[in-house]
DNA sequence: ATATGTGCAAATGCTTTGCAACGCC
DNA sequence: GGCGTTGCAAAGCATTTGCACATAT
């Protein structure tokens, strides 16, 4: 009962060429620009249904856009994302894990879930004299965006 | 430049009373039931305002919305909510800070900071059959201001 | 066939802003 | 008295939804 409509697929392909997060109206543009004609409600839809369907990452950035990345790594990880020009680098990090869930555990809590992103500057953009401390709006979409993929471990 | 009228010093009042985190608009409403006028826009750009001054404390929910408290604790720290009825414990926790630094420092970002907030279901609301991973919303602490008065605390 | 998916536009909900009146300092 | 502040209403946004039409299965 998922149908394989044309505009999904042309969703998970643009998706699947993104290394980044991206807004469901980045999305949009960037489909248009390539010659998909989708409608951007249609786009929410998706992916909002592919995000529930775990085929996509979702994070809210800290002014509450939600951005989507395809989902490559199923498991437990979180984000370290480049104020300026938005690249993001995953990373596992168990040892977080355990504390978290243990300090919540020591307060009473259960069925817990938390929500953990690094914003900062990478590497190529350390120097510039950015003070904002919560922006990383204008940059994304263009260019530069550096794609560091790899992985970490704490 | 920062002068002291009484709607800023009403909010800022009001906040002190406030254990838990409150949006803009339940701010506004609760301040209204307290007899005080103020537009909805004041408290928005009061909230603003003092928290980009370090006055108060922001947590962006899940969904976007941006909820305001005290800032009792000048100190970094993190939050436990719990999504039954929203009441929050804070938490220190110097180990995982340490650790997330030096992830962000292996990747080369400078200038990091972070957002980690834990969501639960705190001790008097563990029972509840409660199995939605992200809602928080239609629950406890929204709309009907007027029984919204008494708060849990972990 | 028919339940799903799609497109558009209108509707939401939170937050911001323009602008004239207002009130601290 | 001047400049930060306030209020209201209108404007902005990202996102959602109603509905008629299109289409995968």
């Amino acid at each position: 009962m998922q149908r394989n409509t044309r505009q999904r697929t042309a969703i998970l392909e643009t998706l699947s060429r993104q290394a980044d997060f991206r807004s469901a109206q980045q999305i949009h543009e960037q489909m248009r620009a390539d010659g998909e004609t989708v409608g951007l409600a249609t786009v929410y839809r998706n992916l909002q249904a592919l995000s529930r369907a775990g085929r996509l990452d979702v994070l809210v950035a800290a002014d509450g856009e939600s951005l989507y990345r395809q989902c490559e790594d199923t498991g437990h990880h979180h984000h370290l994302v480049c104020r300026e020009c938005g690249s993001t680098v995953e990373f596992l990090a168990p040892r977080l894990e355990a504390s978290m869930t243990a300090i919540a555990r020591e307060h009473g809590f259960t069925d817990v879930d938390h929500t953990l992103e690094v914003f900062g500057l990478c590497a190529k953009h350390s120097g510039s004299g950015a003070k904002k401390t919560r922006a990383a709006k204008d940059s994304g979409a263009a260019e530069d965006s550096s794609t560091a993929e790899e992985d970490a471990r704490a």
